[in-house]
RNA sequence: GGGCGGUUAGCUCAGCGGUAGAGCACUACAUUGACAUUGUAGGGGUCACAGGUUCGAUCCCUGUACCGCCCACCA
């Protein structure tokens, strides 16, 4: 006997593991069958399960089950990622928070790195047992981690990375370039542009002057839109407005558009930068570009390459030096010459007396002394001081004429990292970059001819915009925790005639294999000597002096000439690549590509069927998947990708941690088991549309969860449960057991198609009615009276349709709720013929025509629609429930006269009626009403209000006249009768004369009533 | 600035060219009889607004207003 309820607490985590050890979750294996993959979103090693998770993962556990149950060779792909930036960013702060000294910097590369590994052994388990705790029936035993089993050199998910990386450099789709790069002063590494979060913050505009050179002065004249002269006065100076002083240090030109007349005639001239040692300002060209708007601010616009990206392309086309100014933490410089020496340089250059070289540009030092080694923010303030106390910021009059500098209060769009929440500085470094917009190419071809297709199609636009507009995507990262890039400096060398080499620097040679062996071949080869790996450039360095090596002259710094060698060190870049770098290979890295003995199952499961996620990393992840996938496989990685919703919390925002309003979905485990949870995400699971979670729905899913327990008890005490076999339709003579399996068979059709069309919602709502609305409020309702009655034959052929319905509810709603279903499915088996293994593995529904029996649908539904007139009658007129009322049906047509025959039993006892059968006249002191073509008559005129019988009868009347109205008007338009459908017209049609009869009758019921 | 989406019952949301729906909440009644994690009945909506297309519009089109989100370089 069942339990009063279901306890997941108790059950959950026993049937999880008897799933488990009987290899459930594996593929089956029969190649013959259709194969079904979907490769896992891998949360972050260290991570915990949150509600997108529990969202995610439910709706491919629901896809997973069921393609499973309809017999096709199913793998759902586990595994972590390893996550660069957020999983060494833990790691430090749990070093922070423990107290010890230990930092990464005092542990060094190696131990440090160590230390995550340790991290990830110890914390790495966690979140894929807490995916199994909602049931996730992913294969285990392929759990997969994007940096591999020891991030070996050897490990296969290395080499993958490392062959695709080595390949797209052979290709030239990688490359490495000193370009302007988001800078992270936090990390203190590059990031790529999706990565930045730009925020409007509170900002200020602040305006100064940039005084002439050698005091010349101009005729500034400003025009108004008719070409009238509003403004016309002698300036000394071009003024200029920024939000950011402090990058004034390194201004390069002063930009004005070519057709701004106002600044013609200063155009070519110098300008001084009005900050620093008075002695030592610097000057700089005022140079035309197209870029200036001539309608915003002054018009003219400071250029400072090395630290915005617009000024960057400024200087690029005019060759305008871009002078950084910042360290890796964002602090301002304090290395190289002192700032007098420097500034006398950048004089010569913008003056053209002296060339210069991306080399030179890069060592040259331009903050003052004063200002070196101070925090970004903090030298904004003081150049902005110092500006306003020399006199040189623009002014502006009050009312009364008291002058004050001119700074706007404004919004700005400030661009902050997403993990360190600092403002990014743009800057210039040495990078490699991926060149997107070529991979990308294929990738918007396949999703515009359909191989991969966008469910809902509406993102396929927001893919679209995107790819049609990708940069090149920087992939080194100055982190610790990642996949080691596979790129080996050496020394520019040329080789002379006599075979021996004279050296330029230090690590201008780069080389790129899939491991040092490769690298040392291409090497040597080019060297025309035996190399070897260095550690670091200190090594190297060191290497190259060394005596023993050394038989050169050393004529200058970074030069040796005459080089004979033993060896020549080459140092692996230290950076290492963008965790997306590798996730993009997931599809196919999980399935043992590159190697050879891993194609079967990349035969068998990439592509994947489907990759379901949330639209927030179209862009990190889908996108880099399919250029990835296309480029290397040949093949789109995924043909459906299903894009669903974000979880919200209640009011619509948006959850985490920092704000206090997410809600753990383990909790929500614990207190109402991992199915409520399940059904819940299911059922909110609206294509396009956000969730909003409450803890009520959950728990209203979970009481659902408990009414099928009950009815399966029910069943249960009723020998119903578990009969063997299939069921045959057609042997079936009782009307109620033929309605529900043609009942049963609409569900099944309609939750079968909509988790082909991935309406989970509308498959989840399919089966929740009819479990609750159907079987439950009626059909269980009505067997009663068979299964307590006399007819033996009727008695076992209900038993038996009951268990069979049951069974196959457990079957439709085993994706939505797995353990509650397992749980019965095995427990009603306990008493009967042993069931056929685990539900989990049962074959999915399909039901054919015979199943759906009209004449008994319409039946039953004239049952149910007497039954529900009589108690909405009853409780209108305040008839105590309990009551037995007499009653009867009045001029009732054959068909039901029968029916009434068939069900009088069951009606009587759900509508508490006494004496129920088919009469000729309407008895006395009965209050009537109409089901059908037929009147009911309620003898309880003496124990109600009339009143309220009339008010009844008045209103629904009222209700119908207004029915009836619409549609003689519309069946009396000529438009609709000649232009609407036939069959519109026609049902219409048949609604007026039903109407007509109802009403009428109800009339007649209305006047019998009057004369009581 | 560009793009996407939303506006339907008190709340959260489905629906979608032809009778406006669900869950929760609310109201009334019901308790030995599978289930109070329950049952029965009920109240509640000019489907944001304005035009248009159509025999017919909550649904399609155009525009307006608010509300979200994404992308974007205005110093």
């Amino acid at each position: 006997m069942l339990d009063q309820r279901f306890d997941p607490a108790a059950s959950e985590a026993q049937i999880y593991q008897r799933w488990e050890e009987a290899d459930c979750f594996k593929p089956s294996g029969d190649t013959s069958a259709e194969a079904y993959s979907i490769v896992i979103p891998p949360p972050n090693v260290t991570g915990v399960l949150h509600m997108g998770h529990a969202l995610n993962n439910t709706l491919q556990d629901i896809l997973i089950r069921y393609h499973r149950m309809t017999g096709k060779n199913v793998l759902w792909q586990p595994g972590t990622d390893h996550a660069g930036i957020a999983t060494q960013m833990v790691v430090e702060r749990q070093m922070a928070e423990s107290g010890s000294n230990e930092s990464r910097a005092s542990l060094g590369r190696e131990a440090f790195v160590e230390r995550v590994w340790e991290w990830k052994e110890e914390s790495g388990g966690q979140i894929i047992g807490q995916l199994k705790r909602l049931g996730a029936s992913c294969d285990w035993s392929r759990t997969a981690f994007t940096m591999g089993e020891d991030g070996s050199d050897d490990d296969q998910m290395v080499r993958a990375v490392r062959k695709v990386f080595v390949d797209l450099y052979n290709e030239g789709l990688i490359y490495r370039a000193k370009r302007l790069v988001n800078w992270d002063p936090h990390f203190q590494t590059a990031i790529s542009d999706l990565e930045v979060e730009n925020k409007e913050v509170a900002g200020h505009m602040w305006h100064f002057k940039y005084p002439l050179a050698g005091g010349a002065t101009y005729t500034y004249v400003e025009k108004d839109e008719d070409g009238n002269v509003t403004l016309e006065e002698e300036r000394d100076y071009i003024s200029i407005a920024t939000t950011r002083p402090e990058t004034m240090l390194g201004d390069g030109a002063v930009a004005v558009h070519p057709s701004d007349e106002r600044y013609a005639p200063i155009v070519g001239q110098l300008c001084e930068i009005p900050v620093g040692p008075k002695e030592h300002r610097r000057l700089i060209p005022i140079i035309t570009d197209e870029y200036p708007d001539p309608d915003f601010g002054s018009g003219a616009v400071k250029i400072t390459g090395a630290h915005d990206f617009n000024d960057y392309q400024v200087a690029k086309r005019g060759n305008i030096p871009m002078y950084a100014l910042m360290d890796e933490r964002g602090t301002m410089r304090s290395d190289g010459a002192p700032y007098a020496e420097v500034a006398e340089t950048a004089g010569r250059i913008a003056r053209g007396q002296e060339s210069f070289d991306e080399a030179k540009i890069t060592a040259m030092n331009l903050v003052p002394d004063e200002y070196r080694g101070l925090d970004r923010f903090e030298a904004r303030q003081r150049v902005v001081t110092d500006i306003t106390a020399e006199g040189l910021a623009v002014m502006v009059a009050d009312a009364e004429g008291t002058e004050t500098p001119l700074v706007e209060n404004k919004k700005v769009m400030q661009p902050f990292g997403d993990r360190s929440g600092v403002v990014i500085e743009p800057m210039l470094t040495d990078q490699w970059f991926v060149d997107a917009e070529t991979l990308a190419k294929p990738a918007i071809e396949a999703v515009k001819t359909g191989k991969t297709r966008f469910v809902p199609e509406n993102w396929e636009k927001t893919y679209f915009n995107w790819m049609e507009n990708i940069q090149p995507w920087c992939v080194s990262r100055q982190l610790w925790w990642g996949h080691r890039i596979p790129a080996w400096f050496g020394p520019t060398a040329d080789k002379k005639e006599n075979g021996a080499l004279d050296v330029y620097d230090y690590q201008g040679q780069i080389f790129v294999g899939e491991s040092f062996e490769k690298v040392k071949q291409l090497a040597s080869n080019y060297y025309g000597y035996p190399v070897s790996e260095a550690e670091s450039i200190t090594e190297l360095q060191q290497a190259l002096f060394s005596e023993e090596n050394n038989t050169s002259e050393v004529q200058a710094e970074f030069k040796f000439l005459d080089l004979r060698p033993k060896s020549i060190p080459l140092v692996q870049d230290p950076d290492v690549l963008d965790t997306w770098f590798s996730s993009g290979l997931w599809p196919f890295s999980t399935q043992g590509w590159p190697d050879a003995d891993g194609n079967e199952d990349l035969k068998t499961f990439f592509p994947g069927s489907v990759l379901v996620t949330a639209f927030d990393i179209i862009f990190f992840w889908v996108a880099r998947m399919m250029m990835q996938g296309i480029h290397f496989m040949g093949e789109v990685p995924f043909k459906d990708v299903y894009i669903h919703a974000l979880v919200l919390d209640e009011k619509g925002q948006k959850m985490s941690k920092s704000k206090g309003n997410a809600i753990d979905p383990l909790e929500l485990i614990d207190e109402y088991g991992a199915d409520a949870l399940r059904f819940t995400m299911a059922a909110m699971a609206a294509q396009g549309r956000n969730v909003r979670l409450s803890k009520q729905r959950v728990e209203g899913y979970r009481n659902f969860s408990t009414k099928l327990w009950n009815a399966a008890r029910f069943c249960q005490m009723n020998e119903c449960a578990n009969w063997e076999g299939a069921l045959d339709p057609t042997t079936l003579t009782q009307p109620v057991n033929q309605w529900i399996v043609g009942e049963l068979a609409k569900t099944g059709a309609e939750a079968t198609t909509a988790i082909e069309e991935y309406r989970f919602d509308g498959a989840a709502g399919a089966v929740y009615r009819f479990i609750w609305n159907i079987f439950c409020d009626w059909y269980l309702e009505l067997i009663k009276p068979l299964l307590n009655g006399e007819d033996e034959e009727a008695k076992v052929e209900t038993r038996r349709t009951a268990g069979w319905v049951l069974d196959e509810i457990l079957k439709l709603l085993h994706p939505f709720m797995p353990f509650v279903t397992e749980a019965l499915w095995e427990q009603l088996g306990e008493d009967g013929p042993k069931r056929d293994g685990f539900l989990m593995l049962q074959a999915w529904p399909t039901y054919d025509e015979a199943f759906e029996n009209a004449t008994a649908a319409e039946e039953m539904d004239w049952v149910i629609d007497l039954v529900t007139e009589v108690r909405s009658v009853r409780a209108d007129l305040g008839v105590s429930p309990g009551s037995k009322v007499p009653a009867s049906l009045v001029n009732a047509s054959e068909t039901n006269t029968a029916r009434l025959e068939r069900h009088g039993e069951v009606i009587s006892r759900l509508a508490r009626l006494e004496g129920l059968g088919v009469v000729e006249e309407t008895p006395e002191g009965a209050v009537t009403t109409v089901v059908d073509e037929a009147l009911l008559a309620l003898k309880i005129a003496d124990i109600i209000d009339i009143g309220e019988a009339k008010a009844r009868l008045t209103k629904e009347i009222a209700g119908l006249e207004k029915d009836v109205t619409g549609i003689e008007k519309k069946l009396g338009n000529e438009n609709f009768v000649s232009r609407a459908p036939a069959d519109v017209v026609e049902e219409n049609r048949q609604r007026l004369a039903d109407g007509k009869v109802r009403l009428e009758k109800l009339k007649g019921a209305l006047a019998r009533l009057a004369q009581l």
